[in-house]
DNA sequence: TCATTGAAGTGGTCAGACCACACGATTTAC
DNA sequence: GTAAATCGTGTGGTCTGACCACTTCAATGA
């Protein structure tokens, strides 16, 4: 027969613990969790793994620790993930000039976003890494910005000048016939 | 007063180490990371400290744990992203069309990518799902091809059919004129 | 009244001890 | 000779107890 099930890992099962707690004892954003020793006692288990659980609640951004105070229930939002993300995907043997061409790549998708809302305006346009901040925000799409936020700082530019890739990229995507 | 740097906790200086580590030592996908007790004699840090970073990382998905034989790395097309973020985050349709456009404008800058190669041959190119997964290869941008393979995760591809939403954005972005 | 002290609680870290499991070499049985 | 059982070693999984550094707050004293 299909044997299977492996009893999870007890750090995985306490993270499914932890956060039942949270929601069953209506812990909020800010509120205080219980200490580890207690969290220990309480769900049974030795320190050690309810450890393993916190600090991977923690590297996602759902709680903060505060040594000699305690552990507390940030206010997570998911874009807390992104930068999170961000280290994950980058973290190997990235090429300076893939980051780069992701952030104008990322540029010309704001442009191509305004450019097929109704009111669009060209002439209102430059093209400045300070302007890109508004054209994010103008473009409507949350998750755009955040993302180009992040690869910028990768990127690590020096700002303010408009980029030559961007045109290169801009002319290019002409010789695209999508019919 | 300019207060500042509180050294990191170990556990996160670990898993910088770790990574350091994968990427010196040329580990690639499928190999076999130092064990646990080797990886806490070499970093000069207790177990439980590389324990806790082993684990995050494991959530991530970038590496692999069995019992009874050791910690592996993970192929990069096997993270666990998108259920991990699944169970943290509460998707409204205005969020999945972000990640749908943004998934389409990384379409849309591989396609600017090839175009601008010397090589360039529009008439080889289709654009369904399975052909972008060769694009992006082509594209010479393994970065752009990480966050395009999580972003089409995300997003739950509808599968081999061409999106009419590049269609739309490739029109559009015909509009704009950087010169 | 106000500063000092010190106890208690908390997270951070470590070392050691088991366990369960997987693998491979050795030994054993056929 | 070959196949099966055995056992040693290494691994991750877990627990315990012990410190440390830090924060808080109540008790203490000037």
């Amino acid at each position: 027969m299909m044997e299977s099930k492996r009893p999870p890992s007890k750090f995985v099962a306490a993270i499914s613990h932890i956060r039942e707690m949270i929601k069953a004892d209506r812990i909020g954003s800010g509120d205080k969790l219980p200490s580890e020793r207690e969290l220990s006692e309480r769900l049974s288990i030795g320190r050690s793994s309810v450890r393993e659980a916190l600090r991977a609640l923690e590297l996602l951004g759902m709680i903060e620790t505060r040594r000699g105070e305690g552990t507390y229930l940030r206010d997570f939002k998911d874009h807390q993930l992104v930068p999170l993300i961000g280290t994950f995907i980058f973290n190997d043997d990235q090429k300076k000039e893939h980051v780069h061409d992701i952030k104008t790549i990322l540029e010309m998708g704001c442009l191509a976003l305004l450019a097929v809302q109704p009111d669009f305006n060209q002439h209102s346009i430059n093209y400045t890494e300070t302007a890109f901040h508004e054209l994010m925000d103008a473009s409507g799409n949350s998750l755009l910005k955040k993302m180009w936020i992040i690869i910028s700082d990768y990127a690590g530019d020096s700002g303010g000048q408009a980029d030559e890739r961007l045109t290169e990229l801009l002319s290019g995507i002409r010789h695209i016939n999508h019919s």
